[in-house]
DNA sequence: ATAACAAACGTTATATTATAACACTATGTT
DNA sequence: AACATAGTGTTATAATATAACGTTTGTTAT
């Protein structure tokens, strides 16, 4: 008996787009993209995505609205995301780091807020375009 | 002779209806707001929130493609912007918390990235949907 | 005052991003 | 088999944002 697959065609499609892309992808970009596989139509990425982020395997870029592979061992599952954009190339890089993952994650404040989640994207410029 | 103007009219017009929501508020929404005092077109309301962000006056949130007034002593012309943003009730408020801005703001990694600005947002519970 | 420039404006059209609704299919569980 | 859950395919539409163009207004320099 086969291992029970955990993507569905159409995820493991868009996410395997994703992990081989270099920089991040906008849905219509991938939606362009895999037309050649028989992905149609916005929703049929829409609902890749979505899920796809749920099971961590990506995240959005929510400045850029795009999306890319995780790369990070500190997100647990997308609960912790931290990345590194340069305004001039878009270069988007996702950031490693436990020391920012340990203090974000233990952030609290007298608001009454239970924190869950976070989303840090710092702005800059890269080694190449300073 | 009157004090130099700071803002134009359309920017001081959308200014305001941002300035007393009390909930962050989607362009759209912004839009139809101010049909009445004459501003017709998405164009309008977009260049007046694109001049607000350069000056500091507000920031758009952007997991939810929405903009609020600035609040906030550390986020200095927006270079170091953080919200606190419960997900049942869509409460955002502008966390306002010296430790945070200066952690962040002195945040270096050996990527060769200059960074000058940083946007966080924190996701979870308010008191009252807890 | 007037020329030159920059910023803002008004308008129409269009691009980009994302979701609603509905019927159907595949898969796993009891 | 009966049921539940997740995924699919499709069409249509909603929501968010920008391009392009010409005009107007405000500022600065002579
Ligand atoms: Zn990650
Ligand atoms: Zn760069
Ligand atoms: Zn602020
Ligand atoms: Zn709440």
């Amino acid at each position: 008996m086969t291992q029970t697959q955990i993507l569905s065609k159409n995820q493991q499609i868009v996410l395997d787009i994703i992990e081989k892309a270099k920089e991040p992808l906008k849905a219509y970009s991938i939606l362009f993209n895999v037309q050649k596989k028989g992905i149609k139509a916005p929703l049929q990425v829409y609902r890749a995505l979505e899920k796809l982020i749920k099971l961590g395997k990506i995240h959005k870029v929510e400045s850029r609205n795009a999306f890319v592979a995780c790369k990070n061992s500190y997100c647990r599952i997308s609960k912790a995301t931290a990345f590194s954009i340069c305004e001039s190339c878009e270069k988007v890089t996702e950031i490693n780091n436990s020391k920012i993952s340990k203090y974000l994650s233990n952030f609290e404040d007298n608001t009454g807020m239970t924190y869950k989640k976070y989303n840090l994207e710092f702005f800059g410029l890269c080694k190449k375009c300073r």
